[in-house]
RNA sequence: GGACCCGUGGUGUAGCGGCCCAACAUGCCAGCCUGUCACGCUGGAGAUCGCCGGUUCGAAUCCGGUCGGGUCCGCCA
């Protein structure tokens, strides 16, 4: 691009720029002094920027108003390096930095701006460092390597996507942030209108409602990298805003979107991230219910194997004799085990450790069974299934010796989160997981509606406008017969969705569905979660009276670049691959925010609080 | 809303009733040093142990509260 200039009056290359080929050349460098290493008459200055690195010497002998300035800068000062770039000595190069067989000889050092010292350390790559410290100087943070590589490899996933989304006919459409509420679940931030006091917007939770209308309005492929606001408590994957993959399609099953997908996902992640292998492609598809009952989760990690073992054959002819096992059973619940390869020589506190795990998880205990390498069975129940049933019990498992069996029962879902929670946890103990391994799978075909006990009603449990699979359609009744009239035996509890989730190494990385379009079939699904004809208007109104003006099949995929970014980047947590998050409570501890508003504000807006009035601004940020 | 963990020089940690007006490493400051790249050597400064209250002859250390950070449950179509 003719405008894009590297060289400007600051610098004739990057810090990483130079190489060998480049020795009896003049340059001109700027950066951040990374480090500084003085030798009396000859002092090493290691310049950074966001390219590199490139070692300056500055020699007395050869500038000693160089030399004079060089001694007088510091760590993270900014300064300009005028010299000569050379051919290290022999035997002095450098073969960790890429630029390490030359140096810039120093003629000229100028300073263009001074640092203080850093709160912590920028140069150092191992540096624990507190979190709260690095999220108050996020504008250093961002300074050490590991950090700005992330936030790269970000820009370069979202600049991915892009790429394909355009090459496959998308169009990117921005949708606005201030609309109206739209009671999709999570808590909404809202924001005081000033033009029309006494009413509020409302930040988006997503653009769901305003893409469908982009179908309506016949944009055929819609996509977005759409910021998200959810009010609602924050996790080491969760912020209160957030970035998501929003895209939605027309003249679409659910094959063709999942196929889209698919792909779009295995060619960003190949130019994203090169180096890390795709597990299984296509990606492996389960239901909803087959997930449940082989993995005990909507979202499991398939880089390890470990999956949940129905127990309950072994006791179709005779009760085990152990009242827990029995008791579940005879209630409709289920018993199941998992295997823990190579746990067999557990100790009592990892034991109580699990279990307590296990109660957390909603179980009543945990039993457990350890193969020892004889093969004699070691375990809290022998005493009731006897010797044999235990052997018989753990050959079902498929235990080998040297491992560990755990069991649960309890009702259906119990069992299943419970032991699709101690599965995870195995997963992460045992290190059975390839750290470098990216592995997708696909879960579908979720229920359409859960049972709302506290209300009384179906509660979507994704998206209120997915639709039903054509062969469900007639399960979207009540055993009563009057829609108004929901109990939880009917009917609608089988009816499965058209809803799809994407999951990345057991984390749901993004959920979509083929939406309802017809009028009748809403309004049925509508009535079964308690709304009324009124009430739909009121919430959904504007998408509604688009359902009547021919409105195509269509449905899409909201994707969780976060998430997405901090998995490519083998992090944990989504604050990783964000510039500026929050912490736990909301906060930003950069800017101070949130913060005591100001009153002439609050005036023109016609609001005052009426609780507790906030603290007054917290101590000021930096000196 | 609930449970748990953490808070000690700039940074990371040790100390967990008196031996501590607090130790170690690193950073910082000064001096010396021409081939370092986590440069080296010598010397120095730097902390009322997050804050408030209590127990005790005595508290960094025990107790209560509070503030801040984190993990998890609830919550999050």
């Amino acid at each position: 691009m003719p405008g894009d200039r590297l060289a400007t009056p600051y610098r004739t290359h990057t810090c990483g720029a130079l190489r060998s080929s480049d020795a009896g050349s003049t340059a001109r460098l700027s950066g951040w002094v990374h480090r500084r290493r003085d030798h009396g008459q000859l002092i090493f200055l290691d310049l950074r920027d966001r390219h590199g690195i490139t070692q300056v010497v500055v020699d007395k002998s050869d500038d000693p108003d160089a030399h004079a300035v060089a001694s007088r800068v510091r760590s993270e000062f900014v300064v300009t390096v005028d010299g000569e770039v050379a051919r290290r000595l022999t035997g002095t190069e450098n073969r960790r930095l890429p630029t390490g067989e030359i140096e810039l000889r120093g003629r000229a050092v100028r300073i263009l701006s001074e640092s203080k010292t850093p709160p912590f350390y920028i140069n150092d790559p191992d540096a624990q460092i507190d979190e709260a410290l690095r999220l108050r100087y996020r504008y250093l943070d961002i300074r050490r390597e590991a950090m700005s590589e992330r936030l790269f490899l970000r820009s370069r996933l979202v600049q991915a996507i892009r790429k394909v989304h355009h090459a496959h006919g998308f169009v990117e459409v921005e949708t606005p942030n201030l609309i109206k509420s739209t009671p999709e679940g999570a808590r909404d931030f809202i924001v005081p209108s000033r033009l029309q006091p006494g009413s509020v917007y409302a930040l988006p939770q997503s653009p769901q409602q305003l893409k469908q209308l982009l179908m309506v309005a016949g944009v055929d492929r819609y996509f977005q990298i759409a910021r998200c606001f959810r009010d609602e408590d924050l996790r080491g994957d969760r912020q209160p805003e957030f970035t998501q993959l929003d895209l939605e399609m027309s003249f679409v099953d659910e094959d063709a979107v999942m196929a889209f997908v698919e792909a779009m996902v295995i060619e960003v992640c190949r130019s994203t991230t090169p180096d890390r292998p795709i597990a299984e492609t296509p990606f492996p598809r389960f239901t909803y219910a087959e997930a449940m009952e082989r993995f005990g989760t909507d979202k499991p990690d398939l880089r390890f194997g470990i999956e949940l073992v129905d127990l309950a054959p072994l006791w179709s002819e005779a009760p085990s004799g152990f009242r827990v096992f029995d008791d579940a059973l005879h209630d409709g619940g289920r018993v199941k085990a998992i295997v823990a390869p190579g746990m067999g020589g557990i100790s009592r506190r990892e034991i109580d450790e699990l279990t307590e795990r296990a109660k957390r998880l909603g179980a009543k205990g945990l039993v457990w069974l350890a193969v020892e390498e004889t093969g004699a069975v070691r375990s809290s129940v022998s005493k009731f299934l006897g010797e044999d049933g235990a052997e018989r019990l753990v050959a079902h498992a498929g235990a080998n010796p040297g491992d560990l069996v755990l069991v649960v029962a309890d009702e259906t879902a119990v069992t299943s989160e419970v032991l699709g929670g101690l599965r995870a946890e195995l997963g992460g103990r045992l290190g059975l997981a390839d750290p470098e391994v990216l592995s997708f799978c696909w879960i579908h075909r979720f229920p359409m509606y859960k049972w709302d006990v506290e209300n009384e009603r179906w509660d979507a449990t994704h998206n209120p406008f997915s639709g039903v699979l054509p062969e469900d359609e007639e399960l979207l009744t009540t055993t009563a017969g009057d829609l108004a009239k929901p109990a939880p035996d009917d009917p609608a509890g089988r009816a499965r969705a058209l809803q799809y989730d994407i999951t990345l190494n057991g984390w749901e990385l993004g959920g979509g569905s083929i939406r309802i379009h017809r009028r009748d079939l809403l309004a049925r699904s509508f009535a079964l979660q308690g709304q009324t004809e009124a009430g739909m208007n009121e919430k959904f109104g504007a998408l509604l009276e688009a359902f009547e003006y021919g409105p195509p099949p269509h449905g899409g995929i909201a994707i969780g670049i976060d998430r997405w970014a901090a998995l490519l980047a083998d992090q944990r947590n989504i604050r990783e691959v964000m510039a500026f998050p929050k912490t736990q409570s909301g906060g930003d501890l950069m800017l101070d925010a949130p913060s005591a508003p100001d009153p002439a504000q609050f005036a023109e807006l016609g609001l005052r609080f009426v609780g507790a009035p906030r603290r007054d601004p917290a101590t000021p940020p930096a000196e």
